[in-house]
DNA sequence: GTTGACACCTAGATAAACTATGTGTAGGTT
DNA sequence: AACCTACACATAGTTTATCTAGGTGTCAAC
């Protein structure tokens, strides 16, 4: 019953998979799923205008291929694109710490 | 420059900080502030809006005062908005590790 | 010859968060 | 007296990310 909802962080989760080379968009998919112990079970209506998008603000370029007679557009980060992958790993930090700050000082008893 | 943008997350916030007992909107906005170090500063047509649709979903109940002639309207957990936080804080958990989890593996050299 | 995995695409719906603006009280400053 | 700031609430409307729901086409297996 799990998957959807980034909320956000697909950026950084697109740019991390790709930072160890170039890869195309279905296996994406696939590397997420299994990167994340199947938490992350994205739609391809939602990676491809990611990366198109994405592709559009300079952080990826892609290419076509034609692996037997199907054909594959693979990304791969530019310059700026691992850049941005430091940049919003920092962010993703900052922001979870500050949830977590928010959270250790709820009170969690039952009954109040 | 910082500040905006909680990404879902809102509701977990809120009842994390309701959950040592009733508070009202405003003084809501500035424990968010201060138990975050600054990072969520949350703009009223935020929190507003969805302390409401908190309370229509039955995760608080509010109760009108007045404090030396200003209105204040308290809010407070219901035992659904108590299980509500357990619940959504272990969704947190799950999506911050799934997060953690595809990072740990992605390439942080600046040249590939 | 149909099904399912592979592989891409996009228009439109949905929903959350924010912008901008409004109301009104209290207290302090000019 | 007029003004400003902090307190305190409210909502209409914009924005934007993600998802839904469709579509195209290849290849291999049954």
């Amino acid at each position: 019953m799990r998957g959807q909802a980034l909320k956000g962080h697909l950026d950084l989760l697109l740019l991390a998979v790709l930072s160890d080379g170039a890869k195309h968009g279905y296996v994406i998919i696939d590397e997420l799923k299994a990167r994340s112990d199947e938490q992350f079970d994205l739609p391809e209506g939602t990676i491809y205008p990611a990366l198109h998008r994405l592709e559009k603000v300079g952080l990826l370029t892609s290419e076509w291929a034609a692996v037997n007679g199907r054909r594959r557009r693979t990304y791969r980060l530019t310059k700026r694109g691992r850049g941005a992958l430091g940049e919003q790993r920092r962010v993703w930090q900052e922001f979870s710490d500050a949830i977590a700050s928010v959270l250790k000082e709820a009170t969690w008893a039952t009954s109040l």
